[in-house]
Parts: structure tokens; C-alpha cells; sequence
DNA sequence: CCATACATACCAATCGATTGGGCGAATCCG
DNA sequence: CGGATTCGCCCAATCGATTGGTATGTATGG
């Protein structure tokens, strides 16, 4: 490890070439001495070009071009000097950066942390690094942090920020940057996304509750101009009407516990005699329970919650909660495979992969009691 | 937004410049058109030199050197062409990247997510992005991506999966790159860290149970190298023994619900008559009431358990979870802090923070029975 | 009306690594 | 022992942006 330790092995070498130190014409001032070896000090410690060495260090070697022996001798200098590819300069050389920029909300948010990790799994494994951004669903940050990426050259990008009707989305798009949607989609053609099965997740969670005999269901839905609150209502609303029902429902502005409190509250006060409560997400359902309990009712006594998502912990709630599981891991794990693919085949047809939901029934719901 | 549709306005433009398209000599072919304008492109747009361009939108355009109106036109140009400044190629030249690396175990970890958001907060807010990788506590992973960040000539690394004597650290600190801990520390010197007060946050818990009277008190540790554990046994220990007291005690192999259950199970069978059980973290507290439980015995009635960090939802799980607190936002937020100053300030000498614990009493404690 | 000063923009080298082409030397065959 | 071929390495241009030094043009003063 202690390179700079047996630098002594080799004599007096220069950290920093001098040869360079006085070009009388014009250009600019030396660079103050950064101590790291650059692939030239390799190649003059090792007595060959440095195009020898590039081709050795790079595993380029093509076949019979390099004697074993003078690469050998490379790979030995390299490492005694403690030599470090630079990235950079190979990244404007090639024009490959090996750099996926992935964009969140919000990565403290326990769904998000885990769908960025499987990700990131994906990428390590590839030879690719993760830039991450937490935006907050807003729009201006969105709109620098993409910037920033592009800017950094990132080879793809894996957007979950996206909104209805996105401009920074449709930057994106003209950058002709190869990107993946991830959770929700926007009404953008073209882009590829993998998304959780919005619909038939909702219908598993009402048809819980209509088997539970629940009649006066309520929708706390997510933020408005966001794919999956609108796929979700729209599900509640159709799987309820298809058993002659309707049911109240209203967005929130977030997706977290404050807003499904919120919300709830505000449903509870409008339809009093109401008895299960859909969540469009387990951080609204949260709060509902909680909006149960604050109005002197029990969950799930009097008030069944269904949540979706099935975050981490969700069975260690008090009540356990009944939700819609998607698979985080699996979510992100496609969403960069599929971010890879394209990078790799750019002519391939933008497609949507939707991530099956499964309903798991816990302590938050029971039948309905009068 | 839409840069390319513009374009027409300039008239015919080539995308692609040709006018070294031909270069006798030797050399390399033309790079295949990537379509992304270049600096070059726009000076010849708008009829000025690169030089002239580049200072105006650098923003280097020092006092009187450039025409407003010069300045403009280039402005306009690049704002048509949707020209994005190669931070590859800017970062190549002037050896800042403003790239920060962070390391963590594992980002889907709650804990760690929200330290992870409040460094990429401090990092944006500066300009710097944030390159981000889990290791999963592993040596050879924390290698290679220490390596690859380290390629990236990343400006400085927020590293949390210190062991005790960790080889990787000792390259980092080889390698001269202005480093941060958060979270663990390792017997390394010169590096600055920001560590929860792991001795007082633990006397906290210790003392906590005293007061309610409990005196067969056992310790589920962390892993055996890692510095929190080490002084969390180490504070458990000294605290019961002021008390005249000494307590059974295991080390987990990771911080995991699974592991928290093990390692009590193990620790209820040869201490029958424990009442309460301090845990390095929260999730081996919650294992630790898993196999309360499961041994027919109740928490907080039998047996009081008490966590470490305040993980978020602690306050939802059941029992809700007494533990001792740490900001998880402010730890990040100093390390990602501390590092940028140390970015500006090489010369600074190293510095240990330690961020206040606080103890939050809730469910999963009570009085001693019997 | 000429010389000096100042404002403005251009020149060219540079960061570090990559890579197609080319040249000298060693090897092989007749 | 000479010529042809293969082998091993070097040359130099290049990616895109930055920046100190300098040249050009205009305004000002004597």
C-alpha cells in the first residue's frame, strides 16, 4: 500500500516531470505539483513510450505486440510508483466516461434508498460508477442536477423524478442521453421505463377490502401530476365501480406521513362513515393510521388501512401494515440493466416494464365491523 | 428546452466541425459525431475565438475584457446550440472535478440514507456532485471502489466503513486525498471523522436501565472491528461496573435484525434471569425483542431493550423503540462539512467531532419486574 | 497630426491518456 | 549469406476547455 514508501527503490525519480518546466514560447504556468505519477512518469521510470505503457496498463496489449517481459516491467514501475489511471483524461480521450447519473427524490426515503442500491449493484458490476442527487421533487434542482450530469458527461441516466408533463425530462430526451424511468413515467415518447404495476397493485389492495366486506373506501392519493397517483386513483375508482361503488379521494402534495395524516382527517370529517382507507403509498397510510387514531377511532378495528409499496419495516409497524409489496431491489436492478442495454444498443425501441405487485395482508386491515 | 429544434435559426450549421477532418499526417480518425456542441462550435458561430468564448461563459470575463454586447452574442449562441460545458474536459485541464466519492456499507440502510442526503445536500449546495458507492462492509468491494473514485480524481472522499486497521484508509491517506470518516474511525492518523459520542450516548442507555432498576443487563455488540462497537462495549462495561455491576456481552457479525436475534438468543440462554439489553444499534434491537419474544418472554414486561441511533420509524415499531439518538442529518452534514474545508484548507490539522447523543425513552423499556 | 495608452480579442500550449500508422530490428527461408 | 516478413516499439495527433502572453485597433493627449 505504501507507495510512496519504496518510491526510494527506484533512485531519485521526479514526482513531477521536469522537462517540461520552461517552454519559452508562451502557454500557461506549470502545474503545482500534484504528486500523482502520470502515465509519462511511468513510461520514462520504465524506459519506454508512453503509448507502450498505455497499451499495457490498459489491457490493450493486442496480441504478440508487447514482449511479456517489457510489459511486465511496466505493470512493475506502475505499481511501485502507485500509479492511477486517470479517468478524466481517458474519459476525454475515448469519450467514455463510465458514469450513470441516477436522480431521486429523495434517497433518505426507504423505498428510494433501496431501489438506488440495486442499482448501483448493477452498475459497480458493469465497471460503472453512481452519481446520485436527491432533488426533492423540485423542479429547478432537477433541472441543475440533470444539467450537472450531462455537463459531467454521464453515459446514461436513471430519472425518478418525473412528472407529468416534465421539461427537464424533455431536455433529457433532445440531449439524446440514453435514460431509464424509474416509479413513474412521464408523458414523454420515447423513453424507456420500469415502473411498478400501478393498476392491477390497486386492484389487489380494493379487492382485499371489498372481500372484507368494506363498502365506504376512501383514496389517499399521491401528488397529482405524478404517473403512479394517477394510475392508482384511476384503478381505485374503476375496481370500485365495477362493484357499483364510488369513493371519495384527495391528493396529497407529498408522499409522507404529515400529508396522509392530512388528508385523512379531512376525508374522515367528509365521509364519517367510512371504513377502509387505499393509500396510493405505505408513508400515506402511516399517516392515515395515525388520522384513524386522532379522530378516536382504531385501526383496524373500525378503519382498515392498505398501504403500497411494502417499504422496509412495514410488517414491524404497530399495526403491521397490509400493503402492495413491489420489489424494490427488483425495480432497480431492471431499471439499470435496462439503462445498460441501451447504452449499449441505442437503436433498440423504447419500452415500460411494469414490476408485479403482490398483495400482503397484515394487522392493518380486517373485516369490516357494525 | 428544446436546443436542437433551434438550431435551424443559425442556418446551415455543421454539428460537427470539418475542418480537421483530414489531417495528413497521422493521428487518430475523427471521432464518430456525438452532436454535442463544443466550445469550438460556438466561437465559430458566433465569430469569436474559443478563448473569447470560453471566458465569457466561464464567467471569468474579467473586469473590461470582453464587449457586452460580444459577450451576449456568444451567450445567445451557446443558448441556441444548447452547448453544455465538457466538465471532462474543463476538469482535465484545470485539475478540479468537483466530485466528492462517499462510501458507505449499504445506502438502502435508513440510517446510513440519511446521512448519505444530508452530505449530497452540503455537496450541491456547493457545486460539488456526488459519486456514491455501498461496499456492503466488504474489504475487496471498499478497494475497488476507493480505486475507481480515486481514477475520478474525485477532490475528496466521505468514507463510513472504517474497520480497525483497514488497508484501504491507509491508501487513501497514501494517496494524499482529503478524506473524512463519518461514522466508525480507524487506527489511522491524520484523518479527520465525524463519530456519533458513542461512550455517552451508550452511558445514556446504560444509566437509563439502572434507573429503572435493572441490574442483569447484557450487550449485543457490533461487528468486533469497528470502532463504535469497540466503544460501546467499552462505555457498557465501564458504566456497569461504576455501579458495581457486570453484564454478559456478544459481538454481532453485522448490524442486522438476524444477527441481533442470534446473537440474544444465545445471550437469554446463558443469562436467564436478564432483564435488559443494550444494543449497539437499533437493529439489533429490534432482533433483540424478536428473541425476547420468541423465548415466551415480553418486551418491555420481562426483558427492557434499548437501541442505538434513533433509526427513523424507531417511533412506529412495536414496542416503540427507546433508544439513544443521533442526527443522522447533522452527522452528514458536518462530514460532507469538515471535508470541503479541508478541501480549501489542506494544511488543517485533523479533527474528531463528535455529534451529541440524546436518550429518547418510548416503549421498549420499563421498570424491572419481579 | 503623431505618439502613447488602453481596451479588446487572438494565439498556442497544456492537462493525461489513447491509438492508427510507421519504422527499425530481429527472424526466417531459400 | 541476402532478402522478405513479422515483431516490438515509438511518433504524434487528438479529445475539449483553460489561460498567460501578445497583437490589433481605437481613443486620448500633447
Amino acid at each position: 500500500m505504501n507507495h510512496r514508501g519504496r518510491l526510494s527503490v527506484l533512485g531519485s525519480l521526479p514526482i513531477v516531470s521536469e522537462s517540461r518546466s520552461d517552454q519559452s514560447t508562451s502557454g500557461t504556468a506549470p502545474s503545482p505539483p500534484s504528486g500523482r505519477p502520470t502515465l509519462r512518469d511511468v513510461a520514462r521510470e520504465a524506459g519506454v513510450h508512453v503509448s507502450t505503457a498505455s497499451r499495457v496498463l490498459s489491457g490493450q496489449a493486442a496480441a504478440g505486440r508487447i514482449t511479456a517481459e517489457t510489459a511486465e516491467r511496466i505493470r512493475s514501475v506502475a505499481d511501485q510508483l502507485g500509479y492511477r489511471r486517470n479517468t478524466v483524461a481517458r474519459a476525454l480521450r475515448t469519450g467514455r466516461t463510465l458514469v450513470i447519473g441516477m436522480i431521486v427524490p429523495d434517497v433518505a426515503n426507504l423505498y428510494q434508498a433501496g431501489i438506488t442500491r440495486a442499482a448501483g449493484d448493477v452498475l459497480t458490476e458493469s465497471g460503472y460508477s453512481l452519481l446520485l442527487a436527491s432533488t426533492d421533487d423540485d423542479l429547478e434542482h432537477a433541472r441543475s442536477q440533470v444539467a450537472a450530469m450531462l455537463g459531467a458527461q454521464a453515459e446514461g441516466l436513471l430519472y425518478g423524478v418525473a412528472r407529468q408533463d416534465d421539461p427537464v425530462l424533455r431536455g433529457v430526451v433532445d440531449a439524446g442521453t440514453p435514460a431509464v424511468l424509474f416509479n413513474r413515467v412521464g408523458r414523454v415518447p420515447g423513453m424507456s421505463a420500469v415502473i411498478p404495476d400501478d393498476r392491477s397493485g390497486t386492484r389487489l389492495a380494493v379487492k382485499h377490502l371489498l372481500d372484507l366486506g368494506h363498502r365506504r373506501i376512501v383514496h389517499v392519493g399521491g401528488p397529482e401530476d405524478v404517473s403512479s397517483s394517477i394510475h392508482r386513483f384511476d384503478a381505485f375508482v374503476e375496481t370500485l365501480s365495477a362493484a357499483g361503488l364510488t369513493g371519495e379521494r384527495h391528493f396529497a402534495e407529498r408522499h409522507t406521513e404529515d400529508e396522509g395524516l392530512r388528508i385523512t382527517r379531512d376525508l374522515l370529517e367528509e365521509s364519517p362513515d367510512t371504513t377502509a382507507v387505499v393509500a396510493a403509498n405505505d408513508r400515506l397510510a402511516l399517516g392515515a393510521i395515525d388520522a384513524v387514531r386522532e379522530s378516536g377511532r382504531s385501526c383496524p378495528g373500525d378503519v382498515s388501512v392498505v398501504g403500497f409499496n411494502d417499504m422496509p419495516y412495514a410488517d414491524r409497524f404497530s399495526p403491521a401494515l397490509t400493503t402492495i409489496r413491489i420489489s424494490q431491489y427488483d425495480l432497480g436492478f431492471r431499471a439499470a440493466t435496462l439503462l445498460l442495454e441501451i447504452i449499449v444498443d441505442r437503436g433498440r425501441p423504447a419500452e415500460t416494464q411494469l414490476v408485479s405487485p403482490e398483495l400482503v395482508v397484515r394487522d392493518s386491515t380486517g373485516p369490516v365491523s357494525d
